[in-house]
DNA sequence: GACTAAATTGGATTATAATGGATTATTATG
DNA sequence: CATAATAATCCATTATAATCCAATTTAGTC
C-alpha cells in the first residue's frame, strides 16, 4: 500500500494545530507508532518525518562534539537540525501541534488554510500560496529538464532507445 | 529519542536567570545529573552543554603543558576555552544563572527575552535580534545551495534521479 | 572582628498558554 | 435524501512561564 501521497487542503485550529486525514495518521501510526519529528524546510514549508526516517536523515554524524569545539561550519550545521527540528507525537484525535517558530517560518497561521502533502517519506505543510508556486517550479523543472532531454536525443550518438 | 531539539522564546529575570522548559531540563539530567557547562561562543551565543559532552570536547587536547610552552596558538586556544567556560547546575526549578561576563558578550540582558536554542548536543542562549540574523545566514547558505543544485540538475550527465 | 548593606538565591504565587475532550457543522457516500 | 464519517470549533482543565517576596549569603566598612 502506498504511504504518504496525495494532497489534502485543511486548516489549522485558533491554537496552532492541525488534525490529520485518518489516512495519513494510519502512515504514521504504522511506522513510529505515532512518534514523529517535525522539521522546518529552507523551501519555506514544515516537513513531518516518522522519528525513525529522521534519525536516518541524522545518523552520519559521528563524534559530533569533538567537532563541535573546532568548527564553526559544523556547528552551524548541527544548530540548523537542532532548531529547526522538534520532535512531538500525534494526539489520540490524530491533532498534530506545529511549534511557534516554525509556523511564522512556513507562513502557516492560525485559523488559515494550508495543504497537506505526502512526499513518500512524510508528509509537508505548505501555506496555500507557496504551494501553488512550488508546483509551478517543480513542474517547470521538470518541463526544461524535458526539453533538453529532447534536444539531446537529436544528436548523433549512443541512443539507448 | 531526540535530545536538545527545537526553538524556545523566553525571557531573562531581574538577576539574569533563565528558567528552561521541562523537555530541556530532563535532557540535561537525563544525560549529565544537571551538571552542566555553560560555554561563550564566538558567534555571539552562549552555548549550556552537559559536562560529558565539555569533556569529549577538550579530551582531544594531550600534552597541554608542554605545548603551552612553546605554542602562542595553542596558550590562546587554552586561555580562550578556560574563560569563555564555567561549570554550573540547574536548580531543582529549572534555573540558570548566566555568568554576567557572558551576558553582556552576547547581549543578553536582564529582563530581555531571548532563544534557547537546541543544538542536538546543547543548548545556545541567542540574543532575539541576533538569532533572527542566524536564522536568515543559515537558511541563505542553504537556498543557494539548492539553487546550485537544480541548476546542476538540468545539465546532461549522470542524472541519478 | 562585628555590623550594615547589597546582592543573590530559592520558593511560592499569579497569570498565561497549551492540551484534551466533547459538541457541532460539514462533507461524502449509499 | 438519509446516514455515516470526518473536520472544525468550543470549552474546561492542566501545565507552564513569569513575577514577586523572603531568606540567606557575601562583601564592604567601621
Amino acid at each position: 500500500m502506498l504511504s504518504f501521497c496525495g494532497q489534502d487542503r485543511c486548516s489549522v485550529d485558533a491554537n496552532g494545530r492541525l488534525k490529520l486525514s485518518p489516512k495519513v495518521v494510519s502512515d504514521f501510526t504504522g511506522k513510529c507508532g505515532g512518534q514523529i519529528v517535525i522539521h522546518c524546510l529552507p523551501e519555506g514549508a514544515i516537513a513531518i518525518y516518522p522519528e525513525e526516517i529522521y534519525l536516518e536523515m541524522r545518523r552520519q554524524e559521528t563524534l559530533p562534539a569533538a567537532k563541535a569545539a573546532n568548527s564553526m561550519v559544523f556547528r552551524r550545521s548541527m544548530r540548523r537540525f537542532g532548531a529547526m527540528s522538534s520532535p512531538e507525537s500525534i494526539s489520540n484525535q490524530g491533532r498534530v501541534t506545529l511549534p511557534q517558530a516554525f509556523r511564522e517560518y512556513a507562513a502557516v497561521n492560525p485559523g488559515s488554510e494550508v495543504f497537506v502533502v505526502g512526499v513518500e517519506i512524510g508528509i509537508e505543510i505548505w501555506n496555500t500560496e507557496r504551494w501553488a508556486e512550488e508546483i509551478d517550479r517543480m513542474n517547470e523543472h521538470a518541463r526544461e529538464k524535458g526539453e533538453r532531454e529532447m534536444a539531446a536525443d537529436l544528436l548523433p550518438g549512443d541512443n539507448i532507445q
